[in-house]
DNA sequence: TCTCCTTGCCTAAAGCCTTTAGGTAAATCT
DNA sequence: AGATTTACCTAAAGGCTTTAGGCAAGGAGA
């Protein structure tokens, strides 16, 4: 019998790949116990359950995306970190769909807190950083950001944009321009 | 033996209540049929599987929302109309946390052209009519708009901002602001 | 009212998924 | 080499989905 060398994290990382190839949702320890040629119950050493499995891949599509934005970001300000913010986001949701739709999921408050969303948190202040925004307002504007990327994204991967024209980059990049120029000119309450 | 009544109608109106009180991925024609005290089989007459269930709970969630988005409409428009479809949508997901979350799931082509997506769609342009806002501009903003609301309320509802201040219902009152201060004045390319 | 027909709901069964319990053999340590 | 750890296995229980075929309830027509 040769052992195939499974550990948490190796099933954890295939789980991911399976992610982008069949969609999140299909990520089950069935399917990965096949990818492995061994039997599902062998699963169960290295990860809890089935729910246990899919926290880790989205904790790990966190990690990456978190690496690669903050990566992105070095050296850069203004206008050129906040585009650089963002087309990290939307390369990773295109390239990894699966991871990238795993990093959307709710986590309960203890494992949220433990993981790289703390980062993103972060690093989308220090973008603001560039711009003259402080207090509550950099909070609001951090929320509009996050929740345009977010949001933008998710639709422009579920194909909601692909039945009018402009096409998706063009209103990326457009839009990006005028948050850029919003941001530049916040309004003052 | 008593018949329950089912009809296609009840079920995906229990399905929908079924999924604000359990959320929409537990949504099952187990659970369903545990509800009607029926058979599991039994409803295999009404509604095509599983899949069928769930797409039709989608239909009528984006009815739903769509109604109640034109009723808010009539009779306002600029920032009072802007605020009033915002509101419509948190309110919804507020009270309908399952249906929200199954209205914001991917359609394949021909079931969403078929949707009420089409005329959420023609609502977010009757709002920007309000604004000076004309051709590619226009489709920019609506989907700054569309991105923009989905991606707060989603993760509003995840509880994303439950751990810093200032509270969600602040930072969303304050962006509508922002937004409708940014469509008065768009920033021309 | 009786009969017929539709159809609403049932039983049965097959197939897949998750999870636990307990066993065997490979790898590692002394 | 012998002992221990651990990787993977078999077995089994229980839940969900879906199909096939059957009975009886309820409405339609005589």
């Amino acid at each position: 019998m040769v052992r195939a060398g499974l550990t948490t994290e190796r099933l954890v990382r295939a789980g991911a790949e399976l992610a982008d190839e069949v969609g999140f949702d299909n990520v089950t320890p069935s399917e990965l116990a096949r990818r492995f040629g061994v039997k599902v119950a062998s699963l169960y050493s290295h990860v809890k359950n089935a729910h246990d499995l899919r926290t880790r891949i989205v904790l790990l599509a966190l990690e990456e995306l978190a690496d690669r934005a903050a990566a992105a970001l070095a050296g850069r300000s203004g206008r050129d970190a906040l585009i650089a913010f963002a087309d990290v986001h939307r390369d990773y949701a295109r390239a990894h769909p699966g991871r990238f739709a795993a990093a959307q999921l709710r986590l309960d408050a203890e494992t949220a807190a433990a993981s790289a969303g703390v980062r993103h948190a972060e690093l989308m202040r220090a973008i603001l950083r560039g711009y003259d925004l402080t207090g509550p307002d950099q909070t609001h504007a951090v929320r509009l950001l996050g929740s345009f990327f977010r949001g933008f994204v998710a639709l422009e991967a579920d194909g909601g944009f692909d039945h009018s024209p402009p096409a998706a980059p063009e209103s990326w990049t457009r839009l990006l321009d005028v948050l850029d120029s919003l941001l530049r000119d916040w309004p003052r309450s």
